[in-house]
DNA sequence: CGAAGTTTGTTCGTAAGCTTTACTAACTTT
DNA sequence: AAAGTTAGTAAAGCTTACGAACAAACTTCG
């Protein structure tokens, strides 16, 4: 630990503050973060030498003592490209500004392709989108589905065909940027955490498959395999269930993955009865709150967040879920736990990469 | 983030180095850590300057160069004191040295006492190991049951009539020493993770009652609530089971604790056969193995330990544990993975205060 | 209306901490 | 005995953050 690392993690600190808490003067970041005008100002400077922070003018209210000059981050001034592999039929990628926000949108059809191939059309789509880009790019992030460890290797991913693929050395390469990849489920759950404050969170992304994304202390849990997350395949229950395409019975993907799903209720005939239908979406629920169960009863979660299709999840398997988790958990623990829908819906994991992006070149997270 | 947050963080690195590693010279430290030898000298200064540093003399093997000077941190030089609340009956504590080493013993029974004279026996037992201490004493450790907070209070502990008592805060005012208190289960799974290096961890103890203790990313975890680990009452399976003091059926708790398992075995006479007593304990281990699945899968576990009566635990429910954990997660995932009893035996908690306070007080880790 | 008080942001000098460079000490190898 | 190597220390310098003091610009009070 160098001087130097403290001046990055203090830097980093003034960036933070000023990127959750919006506009603020000089002093006011000094209180907020501990450290005197003296070094604020000094910090201030550097990073609006680069750019990262611009100055908006004085505080218009009335107070006694001189006109404090406003800061903010340069929300404008930089662009993210994020790019979502996570579908099963079409890359999409997005521009965002740095507060997060889409600016532009592309998306092109995987049309099957794999390994190489699937990797050139990434390659494209991102330069393609680098382009739209109407500001610097400050890097391109990355979600897939498979293992992805932290240098952005991407371990094995079956449905695309990788297996030790270097997506995040190869990108930058290409790209003369920074790129950052990880597993579509962690980049969710990124986003959700959002840059709030150090907390204990759990993702649960439905779709095609089931995987899971988790932040425990404020810190995304990779697992020891870099394959944290992957409930999609834990038997769910004694009383054995559906045959999974993993060959086993009963897997919480076999229960509850959107092809399974729909077509259960499609079994059920276009006039079925609400009652019937709700059942069906309700013991998926149920199992997905079997399995939920032990995780929260080990790491004592405050908060769980669906993401896929909300006419499948939110409603009778959303209300299932939580009454199981509270009859299978203790009391106390589960009383205040949350179980909701995310707001983010199909862009989740696009605001996930953009995070990503924003903790790993400036710290803020 | 100041200067001398970068110098504590040197220091403890320092002491970390010299813990793990052993016997070394300044420069052996300088290339362990990444500091320049000028930097480990001063660093070493001030160690030697207050006792936790000794220099062993001068390194026997014949190489080229000025011989070195070998270092070790002065493991004799201080004590711990550790305190195990987690027995049923009695109060178990020790006096040990910066290595973990058990010195001396002591214990108070407990004999039903609750409340303030449970307190009482508990200030009473760690004044006499105090008072028993050869050397200045680093500090107080306490593994209690219950939920304890980053505080050192306990939220709540039923079986000790513990509710908001300010265990550290008491204990350290009486004793005038530094006091560090958690849960029983989280102290277990300090000492079983030691110094090593950061990795991912859980320890299920089970003895009267269930509980775990989990470390991720190499850091306890805590949990919202701090009520991480308790998993004693998560129901296992979809086909009910034994009723639970708390309840319900199906419990881990209700499967698995001691006394459920050591009256189910005399229930079968003491000349049933061995096929009996194992299937009984081999169906304790299936009901483990299906609670700790989701948990396994959700955080990419290595390796789980457990804590307890080994002529239960070590066996036939072990071996069933494993196998159905393999048997419902993901191949990938429990290739891997380790099951296996602890090497601490009784002394598990003991040596995770000792860990604990090591940590707290010096940054060793 | 002017003096007093308040708040902001900067300048200047200082203390802490780590590094580089250079040195001595003490050994092995040739 | 000379050369080479390694350990540890000393001195100087750079980076970083701080405290004190100050100017600027506002509000409030008498």
């Amino acid at each position: 630990m160098l001087p130097e690392h403290a001046r990055s993690h203090n830097r980093a600190l003034v960036l933070q503050t000023l990127y959750t808490t919006g506009a603020q003067s000089r002093a006011d970041l000094a209180r907020g973060t501990g450290l005197t005008r003296v070094t604020v100002s000094d910090l201030v400077a550097e990073l609006m030498a680069e750019g990262l922070v611009v100055e908006l003018g004085q505080r218009e209210d009335a107070r006694p003592g001189k006109p404090a000059t406003l800061l903010d981050v340069a929300r404008g001034a930089f662009r993210i490209v994020g790019i979502d592999v996570s579908g099963h039929r079409v890359v999409r990628g997005a521009v965002l500004d740095l507060s997060g926000t889409i600016l532009e949108r592309a998306e092109s059809p995987l049309g099957g392709a794999t390994g190489e191939r699937a990797f050139e059309l990434v390659a494209e789509l991102a330069a393609r989108l680098v382009g739209l880009a109407t500001a610097p790019v400050l890097g391109v992030g990355i979600g897939t589905p498979g293992v992805v460890d932290p240098r952005g290797t991407v371990r094995s991913a079956p449905n695309l065909g990788w297996a030790d693929l270097p997506l995040q050395a190869r990108l930058s390469a290409r790209l003369g940027l920074p790129v950052h990849a990880t597993n579509d489920a962690n980049a969710a759950v990124l986003a959700e955490h959002g840059a709030a404050e150090a907390d204990d969170l759990m993702l649960v992304k439905i779709g095609h498959g089931v995987g899971s994304g988790l932040i425990v202390g404020g810190r995304l849990v990779t697992g020891s395999g870099f394959a944290s997350g992957e409930i999609g395949h834990v038997v769910v229950g004694t009383d054995g269930g559906p045959r999974c395409v993993c060959g086993r019975d009963g897997c919480l993907e076999a229960w509850l993955s959107v092809p399974r799903l729909t077509q259960q209720l499609d079994a059920l005939g276009a006039d079925a009865d609400e009652a019937a239908r709700a059942e069906v979406l309700a013991e998926a629920g149920r199992r997905l709150g079997i399995v939920l169960a032990p995780v929260v009863g080990a790491l004592d979660l405050p908060e769980i967040v669906l993401s896929g299709p909300a006419h499948l999840l939110d409603g009778p398997l959303i209300d299932a879920a939580l009454e199981t988790l509270r009859k299978r958990t203790m009391a106390e623990q589960t009383r205040d736990l949350r179980l909701r829908m995310t707001a983010h819906g199909q862009d989740i994991v696009l605001h996930g990469t953009a995070v990503m992006v924003l903790s790993g070149e400036l710290g803020v997270s």
